[in-house]
DNA sequence: CAAATTTATGCAATCGCTTGCAAAAGATTT
DNA sequence: AAATCTTTTGCAAGCGATTGCATAAATTTG
């Protein structure tokens, strides 16, 4: 392995020329700049992390922040292309990224930490926002910058993120089936803590009381078939004619879609759906799930940036809102002309 | 930020013998051993982990790989789990892990060659096993130590991997079908180019051959329904008897089984379904997916503890073979006893 | 009780790189 | 040509840990 010594003996300068060199420090006359150059990359030289590091005390690698629950991780498939778009540019930029998993809330902490006091973070991403989180509670503690992905649940002006627009996305939504001639449309969700799903409700709202119509809502976590069942049969008695449904995500529009066609009755109504995330099971379903995509690579990327441009505390914080935009499939069925 | 000298201050000793206190080690006497972490513990010290690595020139993190191939990520939403379980190990151990993604082949590599110049990566977990992978041949080529998840395809003497054992699992659950009276059952796959497909269909064929029945095999990747119809019609005119599916993956059944249901004919039939990996599709499902669990997190864990365990070259290889298990659901009928 | 051992501690060099400051070389001015 | 000013380079001191070796303290032995 070679160091930066046998790069400068063999460009012929001391070990300070060479590393200037290597950095492309303009005090340093071209015409060395380019002997250094020459041998470093006939040694294959790349400088030591560890070294590089502990001298200029300015760590590079970003730390990647993981929800506790489990849950959560399986019913948004998309961390993982997060992590891909942060690693991808981070490693353009020469940084490494590391995880902080745990299995509790306690451990997480006490990882994260340990990744503190080891002192080679230069700042960390929450993959999450959640309310209350102690993670962040401990990151400001000391100080830490870092960025979430998602809203944030507090100090919302002060700390960096990226998002969605997902109050928008749900007015699109929304509006994708009015312009195809639904006028009953519900919006289907399964826990309001959850901002998104907040956000996508309230974006639904606005698109039907723009075209003063009723908001028309349903709670359902479709634990299982009969339960749905149950809860559909509820639903329909009290809105018997809702044509469409804006689901909160696209497993919900899944599960959903299961029941429905379950059952000879709902089946030949061929209820509009419409999902979020273009996960997976948009193209899954049958028919194929017309769906809000949210582009979570794209979030990862933008993070990894804001997160690599080290702002000073007191500056002002970073926002950056993804945008998003509807896949057409085949779950959404023009009405005919009413009217 | 407290560096060993201050610990050693305020322990009142000298930064060498604070350091070979911290490290437990016996020449020293047990007071003064007590007062160092005594302090350490005050100042909540946590060694530098750059400075470290720096001087005892052994790194302590090991890079995960993801593979290339985006639809293999969609397709197995289950390496977050394996990164969690590696994450897990490591931490405990006093590790960190580091991520290589890259959206080529070739940037993949030149990532990976990026991280083994800096000279801190330990050794490597690859995630996913390849035929003829090029980042296989370039930790071949730096020496650098590596365990995959999966079964090598190469040298898989000289290669330590952890698996599952999927010929047995394939048996498994061909056998769970035929325990349940099924006689005519259905291999159902997508691509035997990947040995997990081919070591299940192996599996399965040992279960049939055993009982003396026909292998019957369906290759059919369900690109959109007319094409899975087609197919299945084509498949019930050359075998109407079949009752019962293996499939490759809970994907595959549940794309079956939308299939399945969704034509009147086939509906009544209620044919019996298996799948692998009990994913988030086995729950999805209606009926729920009986799905053979491999629990992803455990693979990763075993592939963490054989990485932390740092083999010379020379030495043996490690083989870790993770158990799976049949996870009961209600897709599995029990056939009126014929014979 | 002095000498020889054993045990516990500290000094100082080292890992590979960066960087402030001083010295050397080159260019410019008078 | 000497003096001054720039531009380039090198010396040496860190960064925060570890570790071989020497020394000091404690213990045992003659």
């Amino acid at each position: 392995m070679a160091t930066i010594k046998d790069v400068a003996q063999r460009a012929g300068v001391s070990p300070s020329t060479a590393s200037r060199a290597m950095h492309g420090s303009k005090i340093i006359s071209k015409p060395t700049r380019d002997k250094v150059v020459k041998a470093a990359r006939e040694l294959n030289y790349a400088p030591d992390f560890n070294a590089q590091n502990l001298a200029t005390k300015a760590s590079n690698t970003i730390g990647v922040v993981l929800p506790v629950d489990h849950h959560e991780i399986f019913s948004n498939p998309f961390f993982l292309e997060m992590i891909r778009g942060i690693n991808e540019v981070c490693s353009k930029n020469g940084s490494m990224t590391t995880l902080a998993t745990g299995i509790s809330s306690d451990e997480l902490v006490h990882n994260i930490d340990v990744m503190i006091a080891q002192g080679h973070i230069r700042n960390f991403i929450l993959l999450y926002s959640e309310k209350n989180d102690p993670v962040v509670a401990r990151l400001n503690h000391f100080d830490v910058q870092y960025v979430v992905i998602g809203k944030p649940y507090q100090e919302v002006n002060k700390t960096s993120y990226v998002d969605n627009d997902n109050i928008q996305a749900g007015t699109d939504a929304a509006q994708y089936l009015l312009d195809r001639g639904h006028r009953r449309i519900c919006f289907l969700y399964s826990d309001l803590t959850k901002m998104v799903q907040g956000d996508r409700m309230l974006g639904y709202q606005r698109a039907m009381m723009q075209q003063n119509l009723p908001n028309i809502m349903l709670e359902e976590r479709f634990e299982n078939h009969a339960a749905g069942v149950a809860a559909l049969k509820t639903f329909f008695e009290q809105y018997p004619d809702v044509t469409g449904f804006v689901a909160v995500d696209d497993m919900m529009a899944l599960k959903l879609q299961q029941v429905l066609h379950n059952d000879p009755e709902w089946k030949v109504k061929q209820f509009s759906l419409i999902g979020f995330n273009n996960s997976i099971f948009s193209d899954l379903a049958h028919p194929t799930l017309t769906s809000v995509a949210v582009f979570p690579q794209r979030l990862g990327e933008e993070a990894a940036k804001i997160a690599m441009a080290d702002h000073p505390t007191d500056e002002l914080s970073t926002a950056v809102i993804v945008p998003h935009q509807i896949v057409k499939r085949h779950s959404v069925h023009q009405i005919k002309s009413l009217k």
